[in-house]
Parts: structure tokens; C-alpha cells; sequence
DNA sequence: CGTATAGTTGAGCAGGCTCAACCTAGGTGG
DNA sequence: CCACCTAGGTTGAGCCTGCTCAACTATACG
């Protein structure tokens, strides 16, 4: 059974999150290729374009066509949807290996945007419409792929429709450190570029709200920062405990 | 620019909606068999079983190893996630033409229970591998109906998180008239089978919530409330106005 | 060292939840 | 045929979590 805190986690996974190398990209870990042979990886290679982004900027905006696709190879992003009146929500955070902006629609139904500096491999789309009909294997990966995601947005809107405040941020905190973990990052201290209005928003909650619940967490020793965006777990069962919905509410 | 309001609303049609006719099940509109040709519909329709269920009757089980695919013949459903702790959610709505448990994973996760009396037309999971090979448009066609879910799923977490209670009652409202009137449904007086309570789970609302929210409208001459299943939108302009986030709190 | 951006903390408010009573309709059995 | 029973719905009163508004602090960067 999934728990609702692994919605949290597969939406910081984004699609793909297998590692590969990307020739063209050089990044270590490129989901979108994963199950691709050496020659798919050289058709592909050769008309994707490497782009330098930096912290906040765009790398497409929501109503956009949808020309490319994207694989972000270096930093962090997230990606935001906004209302006709100006509210707006954070879908969903990306990191190197995930892949952005793949729609079957004309358009991007959302944006993306950068929190750190990093770097984008871009792909034209009716390219990659091709590269699908030549290695039908790959659709079959984005359809398992779209799937996963779909099951993490599910748990997201459980978390969000019934998780309380620290709850939900006690999964975000454990989902980022399992993210990181899961590309690669050892030691404590991990990275947490987002701000607490990105978290708020990502949440369904303020950024006062955010700021209180990570104080909690560090008053009860649960946690500790490092800096304005290195965070340490310390009690990570706590903060699963409450992540995962296992008590406080129970039934 | 796809509104919130559409995020309900695809979250109502879930995969598959566009009509045709499954030989086996006499359906009018079984979105799963809409892009194959005659020979393949004969293909599927050898393997597939046709079910009746009761009201309140589950079709699969949340955990349930995923052996079958479900299509919705007839009959509303409504899908549900549950924590460990007891806490549920509705995860969406179903109707006659939509796919029921499609999933890449060895398990159900989550479940889905009729509203209404209905009948299912089930197909072994792996005849549907095998299909997706014999057709790879039909794996195609997967994708993109996942995909459009997912946009749907996004919109419903934004509406979540950013939504007041009868912002997502409206919007709940205007989208189920419009996936009954996307199935062919003609007249004022809509069929509303879900009862309160399943509709706070979907929307994270309390029954009671819902109920207050419904009966504002009712005084606001918004709605007409027909028995015990039936509504009718007397206003539906003003309900689509609250329900795509175009005021109220207007930034 | 000064400025801007991010974060923290407090006080008061309010939207939605809880708990509870009551109403209504449809089904059932005497 | 009618009384009862039950599930669903409505409405009210009070409370609590999270929001709003506001002041203040800390960190990063030029």
C-alpha cells in the first residue's frame, strides 16, 4: 500500500528519475533516456540543445506552446499554475533527471521555474513524436511513467484534503531528503532551495503557517537548519510518523 | 488556459471518454476500445467479461492485486483512498465509458465502489498487454488520456489548496452537469448520486460543510434541488464563476 | 556596511470542523 | 394501509486550526 507520503515523494520525482547518461547532456542522470540503446541516445542526442538557467527564471510559462520538452540535468525547479484571479499553487517540484513540460496538449498547462541556478537539456517535441514511433519502447516508459505520477498527485490530494498543517509539511521534509537520497546524496545536511511561500504553496498552506510548523519541528529536536537552505533530519521516524498519517487524527 | 474548474471536470471523465461501441459489452461508450478498428474490437471483446454490480458494491479493492481493467458500462462510481489511520478520501468520480484500474503496478491503489446500481466489462490484464502490442495506437491513446488525467489531477490539487468550501462545491457542481451533458444527457435536471459525505471526501470539505454550502446556493435561486438524487442549475454562470476562481478573494 | 530578501513570532480573527438535535423520504413489516 | 425504522440531509452553537496583519530579526550580496 502507498501511503500519502509517498505522494509527496514520487511528485519530487517528477518523470523519470532512473540514472543515465545523456551524451549530449553529459548529465549523469537522464530519465528520459533510460531505455534507450546507444544508438536511440545518439538520435537523440543529436538534436537536443543544452540551456544554462538561472535561480528564478522560467524555463517555459504556463499557456506557452508547447514546442519542447525538457530534461533539467542540473538544480532545482518548480512548477506553478495560476488562477484567472491570481491565485497560485505550486504543483510540484523537479530535480536533475526529471523530465518538464512533456503534454500532449498545445500548450504547457503550467509553468516552470527555477529555484537554483542548474541547467536544461531541451528537445524538440515533434522530434521526440519520431523518436517514439522509432523506439516504441520509450511511449511505453512515459506511459509508466505518467502513471506513477498520476498515483503520487492522488496521494497529494488526499494529503491535501486531509492532512493538517505540520503533517503535510513533515512529509515534504522527509520526501525532499528521500528525493536527494535517491539521486545520489549522502551526509545529513540536506538541500531545501524552496522558500517557505514555495512550500506554502505546494501545500495549500501560508508561509506562516510553513514557518511555524519547521519551527515546531526544530523546538522538539525533530530537525535542525544549517544555514538559510541546508536542513538536517534528526528524528526522521517522527516526522514519517506524522508524514505517513499514522496517529495523531487516528480512527 | 485550462481552469481549475476543468480540473474537476476531467477528474470526472477519467480515462476514456469519447463514445463507441464494445461488441461485447453493448455499451454505447467504452472509451478504451474508441481508436481501434473492427478486427481488434473482436480481439477484445472475446476476452472481456461483462459484470453487474450493486450499489455500494466495490469493483476492486485498494491493495487488491491488479489483475483486471475495468470499464464502466453503466452506473456512477466513485474511487477511494485510505490511510493507515482510517482517514479516506474520494480520489474522483467515475461514469459509463470511463476505465476503471488501469495501472502499471502489482496492486490496486485504491479502490472503487458503485454509487448506483451498474454493470463493469472486465479484461485480464495481460490480454491488455498483449493488445498494446498487437495495437500500438491503443498504448498511445493510454498515454494521452493519462496525461490528460494528470492535468485534471493538478487543477483538483490547486482547487484543494487554494479553493474556499463553496468555490469547490460549484465547482463540483457545474463539472458534473457537464460530464453528464458530455454523455448525452439532455434536460435541466441533473442525476447527483453521490451523497454529502462522498462528496466532502472528494472535495476535503465535512458533510456538513457540503450541506451548508448546497443550501446557500439553494436560497441564492443558484439551484433546485429535485428528490434526493436530482439538481438542477437555475444560475450556472454564477456557479462557474465561483467554481473557476474568477472573484471573491480577487488579487 | 547597507540594503533587500527571507524568516520568525505574536495577536486577533474567521472559515470550516465538531458535536448535537432534528427533519425528511423511502423501505419494511405488522 | 399505516407505523416504524433507517439512511441521508439540514441547521445550530461553539470551538480550533490556520489565516491575516504586523513588527521584528537574520542572512546574503553588492
Amino acid at each position: 500500500m502507498m501511503h500519502p507520503l509517498d505522494a509527496t515523494r514520487a511528485l519530487m520525482d517528477g518523470l523519470g528519475s532512473e540514472a543515465n547518461v545523456c551524451m549530449k547532456c553529459g548529465a549523469r542522470s537522464v530519465g528520459l533516456c533510460a531505455p534507450l540503446d546507444v544508438a536511440a541516445l545518439d538520435d537523440m542526442a543529436g538534436e537536443s540543445e543544452r540551456l544554462a538557467v538561472e535561480p528564478r527564471e522560467s524555463v517555459f510559462h504556463q499557456g506557452d506552446p508547447a514546442r519542447f520538452v525538457y530534461t533539467l540535468t542540473e538544480g532545482m525547479a518548480r512548477l506553478t499554475r495560476v488562477l484567472p484571479d491570481g491565485r497560485q499553487a505550486v504543483i510540484g517540484f523537479r530535480f536533475p533527471g526529471d523530465i518538464l513540460g512533456f503534454t500532449p496538449s498545445e500548450e504547457h498547462a503550467f509553468g516552470a521555474e527555477m529555484l537554483t541556478r542548474g541547467n536544461v537539456c531541451r528537445l524538440d517535441r515533434r522530434r521526440l513524436e519520431q523518436l517514439f514511433r522509432r523506439y516504441p519502447v520509450m511511449e511505453r516508459r512515459f506511459l509508466d511513467l505518467c502513471m506513477k505520477e498520476l498515483a503520487a498527485s492522488q496521494d497529494h490530494i488526499l494529503a491535501l484534503g486531509r492532512f493538517s498543517a505540520e503533517e503535510r509539511v513533515a512529509a515534504f521534509l522527509v520526501s525532499l531528503a528521500e528525493a536527494q537520497e535517491r539521486r545520489g546524496h549522502v551526509g545529513p545536511v540536506f538541500d531545501l532551495p524552496a522558500t517557505r511561500a514555495d512550500m506554502g504553496e505546494f501545500l495549500g498552506l501560508t508561509l506562516e503557517t510553513v514557518s511555524r510548523a519547521v519551527s515546531a519541528f526544530r523546538k522538539r529536536g525533530w530537525i535542525r537548519l544549517h544555514g538559510h537552505s541546508g536542513i538536517e533530519l534528526i528524528d526522521r521516524p517522527a516526522l514519517i510518523g506524522l508524514g505517513t498519517g499514522e496517529g495523531a487524527h487516528a480512527a
